[in-house]
Formats: C-alpha cells, sequence, structure tokens
DNA sequence: AACACCGCGTTTTTT
DNA sequence: ACGCGGTGTT
C-alpha cells in the first residue's frame, strides 16, 4: 500500500477537500473500521472517496467491493458519485440495499436456497392479506387476532432468525396460535415461491451459511465490504454480514448512534459496540466537524444529546459562524402555531429565499392537515415527503398484479388480488371454492380454475365468469409476446379494463389514479432492465424493481415547494430553514414512549436529527392547546426545549402581548390568589357570572397577569379568562 | 355490485 | 374528528 503512493499516481483528488478524520478513514488500511460520522460530518463524502480510493490506490477491482446501504436512494447517490469519480461505470461492483444485494444472490442460488428459480417477492400489503387469509381459514376471530399483529410476529421471529420449527412448543395460548398461524404462512409461502421482505434476508443467511461452498465464494470475493447507517441494522442484517467477513476480507461501517430512530422496527444500535468486538483490531474514527448547521444551531443540539446516557460520545463542533439564535413560537393552539410558520416561510421567500429551502418537521402524521390548510389558504406551494409511494398505490399495484399473473400463472396472492378486480362477477363465494379446492389438490388456483370450468363444478353463471377470465389472461400471455415493456403494460391496462373502470370514476381520485396507470406505463418505457439483471426478461426485471423499489415521492428537484414531512424521513437530509413544530409533552416526546427510558431517550434522539437538518435558522413551534383525536386539549412544552440552554433560543414576543420566559413556564402554577383575596388551583369548581359552573384546567402566570383555563362542561367548553377580571368564587 | 352504516384505533417506515 | 375496514342493505 504504500508502495504504491510511492508511485507517481496522482491521489489528490482523492484526498483534497477532506478534513484529516475523513482523511484517515479514506485512506486508512485495509482492516476493519468503524467511522462514527456525526451529522452533516460528510459521511457519504468519505464513502464514496474510500471506495475510489480502494480501487484506485489499492488496486482492487471494483468485483471485490460490496456496499450496503438501506435505501434505494442511498445506494443510487453512491453509485452515481462513485461512477462520478471512478470514471466509469462499475458494473461488477456490489453496491444495494441489504434486499436488492440479497435477492440477488437468491436469484444465483435458488437450488441451494430451496426455492423455484421464479420465485416472487410480495410485499408487506401482500403479506397482511396473506396472513388475513390464513386466520379467516383457521375460522379465527379477527377482532381477536389481529392479521397486523400476526404480521409484527412472523417478521419479528424472521428478523431474529427463528424459524416456526425452533419454537418451543408453548402452552400459552397467544403464543400458541402465533405459531401456528406462523407455520401455516411458511408452508403456503414456500409451496407458492413467495418470499417476503425479511425472508429475503433469512433466506440468503441461511443459504450462505449451510452452503460451505457459496460462503467461500462470497468471502473470497468480497474483499471489502462496507455498510452505510450502521445504527440501523437488525440482528439479522448483523448475522448476515458476519458470515461474509473472513479472516481473509475487512469492513467499513459507517454510523452515529446518536442518529438511531428505528428501534422500533427492530433495529440494534447495540450493533455498533459488536462489531468493535467481534470483528479484529477495529480501528476507530469520529467524524465530528458538521458542516452543515450554524454554530449555535449545532451547540443547541449537542447539549440536548448529551442527556442521553450509553453513547459512544462525540462531540461535533464546526466552523462555521453563530449564526442565528433558535426561535422559538408559543403559539395559542395548533391553527395559530401552523399561521406562524406560513408567516415565516413567506417572509423568508420575500427576502429572496426559496420555498423549497424550507422543511417542516414534526413527529407524527396527523399534524400534517393542519399546515396543509394553511399553506393552502396562504397560497404556499408545498410537497409532503412520505406517505403513499408510487408502486404502493391500489391501481399501481393491481396493474402489477396482473403482469405478475401473466408472467407466473400460478402466483396466487397476484391471482386473489385482481381475480374480481375489476369486478366481473367472481365473487367471495365462488373464489372460496377455488381456494378451498385448491389447497386440496395441491395446486395453484390458476390451475384450478382451469378445472373447475372444465368439470362444470359451479353454476353456469359463475363457470362463465371464470372462463371470461382465464381467456382474458390466457390472450394476453400470448398477445405481449412481441411487445416491448411499456407496450406490453398498456395492452393489459386496456384489455384487463383496469383503465375504462377507473374512467368511471369522475372524481379528483379517479382522475389521479388514471394519471398514474398512464405513470406506469410511462416509467415502463424509461426502465432500463440491467439495473437489475442482465439475463432475467425485461417484465421480470421491471416487476423486481416495482417490489423492491417503492418509487419516489420526492418533489422534484427543480420545483419550489415547501417540504412537510415526519422527524424520520427527514433523517440525511437538510434545509437552510426548519421549523420543529409541534414540540409538545405527550406528542414529541411522544406519549408512547414516554414511559421507558428507551423509548425517551429514542425521541431525543429524533429531536437532535430534526434539528441537525437545519443549516441557517431552526425554529421551534408549540401550541397551548391542539386538537387531538377530536378533542381539544391542553399541551404543555415539551421538555426537549427546557434541555436546550436559554442561549441558544429566543422567543418570538406575540404581538403585543408580552410573553413569559419559556424556562418559568415549564414549571406551572397549580394555585394563585386573586386580587379579592380567593385562592384558586387547578381542578378545582368554580362559579362564572356568565358562564356558570366549571373546573379550572390550567394556571398560567400569577397575580395580575394570570391567565386561567376553565371547562365549562359541554355547552360552553373551556375559556382562557384573566383572573383579574374573571371574577371566579369557589363553588 | 354499489352504497350506507357502525365501530375502532389513532407514532414513527424501509424493503 | 376522521378514516379505514367490516358488515348489512338495496
Amino acid at each position: 500500500m504504500a508502495s504504491a503512493r510511492m508511485h507517481a499516481m496522482d491521489i489528490s483528488h482523492l484526498l483534497n477537500d477532506l478534513n484529516d478524520k475523513q482523511r484517515e478513514a479514506v485512506s486508512a488500511p485495509l482492516a476493519n473500521i468503524l467511522v462514527l460520522a456525526g451529522a452533516g460530518s460528510g459521511k457519504t463524502r468519505v464513502l464514496v472517496h474510500r471506495i475510489t480510493w480502494l480501487i484506485e490506490v489499492e488496486k482492487l477491482s471494483p468485483f471485490n467491493i460490496l456496499a450496503v446501504t438501506f435505501t434505494n436512494k442511498a445506494a443510487r447517490e453512491m453509485k452515481t458519485r462513485i461512477e462520478a469519480m471512478v470514471g466509469m461505470t462499475a458494473n461488477n461492483m456490489w453496491v444495494g440495499t441489504f434486499h436488492s444485494l440479497a435477492h440477488r444472490i437468491l436469484r444465483a442460488h435458488w437450488e441451494a436456497a430451496n426455492l423455484p428459480k421464479n420465485f416472487q417477492i410480495i410485499d408487506s400489503d401482500d403479506q397482511y392479506r396473506l396472513i388475513r387469509r390464513i386466520i379467516r381459514e383457521k375460522q379465527l376471530d379477527e377482532a381477536k387476532w389481529p392479521p397486523r399483529q400476526a404480521q409484527w410476529y412472523i417478521n419479528n421471529k424472521k428478523d431474529n432468525g427463528i424459524r416456526p420449527k425452533d419454537l418451543p412448543k408453548s402452552y400459552d395460548h397467544f403464543e400458541e396460535m402465533m405459531q401456528s398461524i406462523y407455520s401455516e404462512y411458511e408452508t403456503i409461502c414456500q409451496k407458492s415461491g413467495l418470499i417476503d421482505f425479511a425472508e429475503m434476508l433469512l433466506r440468503t443467511y441461511e443459504t450462505i451459511r449451510d452452503h460451505k461452498d457459496i460462503k467461500e465464494h462470497y468471502q473470497k470475493r468480497f474483499r471489502y465490504i462496507l455498510v452505510d447507517e450502521f445504527q440501523d441494522t437488525n440482528t439479522l442484517q448483523y448475522k448476515w454480514l458476519r458470515l461474509l467477513s473472513s479472516p481473509n476480507n475487512n469492513s467499513m461501517i459507517v454510523g452515529d448512534d446518536d442518529q438511531s430512530i428505528y428501534s422500533w422496527r427492530g433495529a440494534r444500535v447495540d450493533n455498533l459496540n459488536r462489531f468493535e468486538k467481534d470483528y479484529p483490531d477495529t480501528l476507530t474514527i469520529r467524524l465530528e466537524q458538521n458542516y452543515r448547521s450554524s454554530g449555535n444551531i449545532l451547540s443547541a443540539a449537542n447539549k440536548l444529546i448529551a442527556n442521553n446516557h450509553d453513547r459512544f460520545g462525540k462531540n461535533l463542533w464546526t466552523a462555521a459562524e453563530e449564526g442565528e439564535l433558535i426561535s422559538l413560537y408559543s403559539a395559542f393552539n395548533d391553527m395559530d402555531e401552523a399561521r406562524f410558520i406560513v408567516e415565516r416561510i413567506r417572509k423568508w421567500q420575500q427576502d429572496d429565499g426559496r420555498f423549497s429551502e424550507c422543511a417542516i418537521l414534526y413527529r407524527s402524521n396527523a399534524q400534517s392537515r393542519i399546515l396543509e390548510e394553511a399553506l393552502i389558504q396562504a397560497g404556499v406551494p408545498y410537497r409532503i415527503y412520505g406517505g403513499l409511494r408510487f408502486f404502493d398505490r391500489a391501481e399501481i399495484k393491481n396493474a402489477l398484479a396482473y403482469l405478475n399473473l401473466i408472467r407466473h400463472h400460478d402466483n396466487d396472492s397476484a391471482y386473489e388480488r385482481i381475480v374480481n378486480v375489476p369486478p366481473r362477477g367472481i365473487g367471495p363465494r365462488t373464489v372460496e371454492h377455488i381456494r378451498e379446492l385448491s389447497r386440496e389438490r395441491g395446486q395453484s388456483m390458476w390451475t384450478t380454475t382451469f378445472d373447475v370450468v372444465k368439470e362444470k363444478r359451479l353454476p353456469a353463471r359463475a363457470t362463465n365468469a371464470l372462463n371470461n377470465f382465464l381467456e382474458l389472461i390466457e390472450e394476453a400471455t400470448l398477445a405481449i409476446a412481441d411487445l416491448e415493456l411499456a407496450e406490453v403494460i398498456e395492452h393489459v391496462i386496456h384489455h384487463s379494463t383496469l383503465r375504462t373502470y377507473l374512467a368511471k370514476d369522475r372524481s379528483e381520485k379517479g382522475h389521479s389514479r388514471l394519471e398514474n396507470l398512464d405513470e406506469l406505463v410511462n416509467a415502463a418505457g424509461q426502465f432500463d432492465p440491467d439495473d437489475i439483471d442482465e439475463d432475467i426478461p425485461p417484465l421480470s426485471a421491471f416487476l423486481t424493481h416495482a417490489a423492491l423499489e417503492a418509487g419516489e415521492t420526492q418533489a422534484s428537484q427543480h420545483q419550489d415547494y415547501v417540504q412537510l414531512m415526519t422527524l424520520h424521513s427527514a433523517k440525511g437530509l437538510e434545509f437552510p430553514l426548519v421549523f420543529l413544530a409541534g414540540l409538545e409533552e405527550g406528542l414529541f416526546p411522544h406519549q408512547m414512549s414516554m414511559e421507558d427510558p428507551n423509548g425517551l431517550s429514542e425521541e431525543r434522539r429524533l429531536c437532535y436529527v430534526g434539528m441537525t437538518r437545519a443549516m441557517k435558522k431552526l425554529y421551534f413551534t408549540y401550541a397551548e392547546t391542539r386538537y387531538l383525536y377530536g378533542q381539544e386539549k391542553m399541551q404543555s412544552p415539551s421538555r426537549f426545549l427546557s434541555e436546550v440552554p436559554e442561549q441558544h433560543i429566543e422567543e418570538v414576543r406575540l404581538r403585543t402581548k408580552v410573553s413569559t420566559p419559556v424556562s418559568k413556564r415549564f414549571h406551572q402554577e397549580t394555585s394563585i390568589s386573586t386580587a379579592s383575596g380567593t385562592s384558586l388551583q387547578v381542578g378545582q369548581q368554580v362559579t362564572h357570572s356568565k358562564f356558570g359552573e366549571g373546573m379550572i384546567v390550567t394556571i398560567e402566570g400569577s397575580g395580575a397577569k394570570a391567565r386561567l383555563q376553565v371547562n365549562f362542561g359541554k355547552d360552553v367548553g373551556t375559556k382562557w379568562l384573566m383572573a383579574e377580571y374573571a371574577n371566579l368564587t369557589p363553588a
């Protein structure tokens, strides 16, 4: 390696414009390396430069490198940037998500994996439907045995590498039932050659583990393995990576324990520690210089996250100037909060800022509606990031199900989805009959449908309808043989009457569904089958693409929209102007996370993630009252606000009203005495001359300026009153 | 098959 | 409050 450097090779483009730590990581020896990369510390840059270094300096072939990410977006970005640097298309380098890589391995070793060659992917929606069907067939009460719960149980077991056969016999009723559903689910999937997302990883893991030749092949091939967002790996993903490593290869993992926000879906931050222990001679490098946020924002974020324990410990610093203070706005209610945010965004835009530089971040999706209303009212263009993705839309999934069924007639999952969509007289009874018979005979529903028609087992009407369906699919199968991918999809959408069916719906929704179908045809036209695999038919490649990649919902870069998203979806992004909305106890930190300390720490990390998205200016907002679940609720400021030192915050003053410093407001008064000498306290019953009897809900401030919130019951509702004038008497 | 009504839950999301 | 999914009615 040293000799490589002695040559007159120009490596300046690899190391210039990097700080010392980044350079250390990029040019590190071929060893196991843990890069603790703080928010905005340039980790993608380091990964990309590192890979280029491996190729150009260490002379590794791209063939010998494996780079793993969590999202397709991250994989794509990495690929693009590597290609730009290396100056060639590193086609034989594996860069992808855990799932896409697993899928690739399963395709190559389908026999060893005990899968049919044409195994199909089912997404979580398909999985849910299948589980629901199993529960129904077991004649169980869905209310008592929610499919969601069973789905969670199954995925959780798989994520921990546990098969039904590994489960100990249990006499717990619930456990027993879940086991039997899991077992049945596994049988059906195996029989029909279906794999869900968790299965992709588990099956790959088992295949590699149980086949020495395959294991050695990959261990030898992947001389260097790089993993991004390591704090998000789950147990199985860790074991999966562990299996690929050997004494002859090394790994570089990049992660940030402070940005671990996915423990609820199985991510184990602890894997960072395990790496240090399990991988020999690990070199740990900390990237602590932040290139994103101004000084104030960063210090505030550092102070907040310092309240968490068991951290690896990092101290992010920046060379940037202090910048503006964080502004805090205490809104009267959620509408006021939205109004304020929109007003500030307009101001930003009037000062030559762009809408697309603004992001409104919130804890839960329910918060978006009121923000949207305010944005619409003000005529500010916005986009909601996240939500239903393109390939998840029902109309798209229906069209894809047709294609799946045409491609693989035995795909029962696809069959069930569209056998009666659009409605063609094949009702639940008929489908039930076929399902039943298909199980008895151990053949697919498609094949069974043939039998049912041939044997005339059903009334003429149903038989007829089924026959039409068979003909439709067969006709399409023949017709598409010579068509281009986009034409195939167009043909299917047309002949399945999906399009005319949707066209009947004149509403805006129906209209957008039609547009989505057009977009699907369009997407197929743009699709490059080589992205998946050179060796499989374009249609199969496209279906795989659709299954593995949900499709972007992101606003196009060129359009000027305000970005709305949850804090979770904001990870990895940055914006000049950021609003953190709804900083209220119970909302953020969320009620569901407040009971256990780990939950609370994760909420705090989430807050940290949110704050560190901001480059120039950060706003905190909260509302004193908010509509939640149809009820107006009193809210108190989030504890996270009090964890940020006052020196970093400036309170936005309300119009003419002088507001109490937020630090004082955290400790809410519970009692006061009025000018007339009566003492009032929270929870007390009082009488008002006009509103009648009520109960004091909140007391704010003291003395002459004190405000009271009193609940006068159904007819009058809750009112804010000035203690001085309200003239309340104890009831 | 289309529509109306009822009851329930309601944090976060990728593949 | 609201929307979703399930059931029952026309």
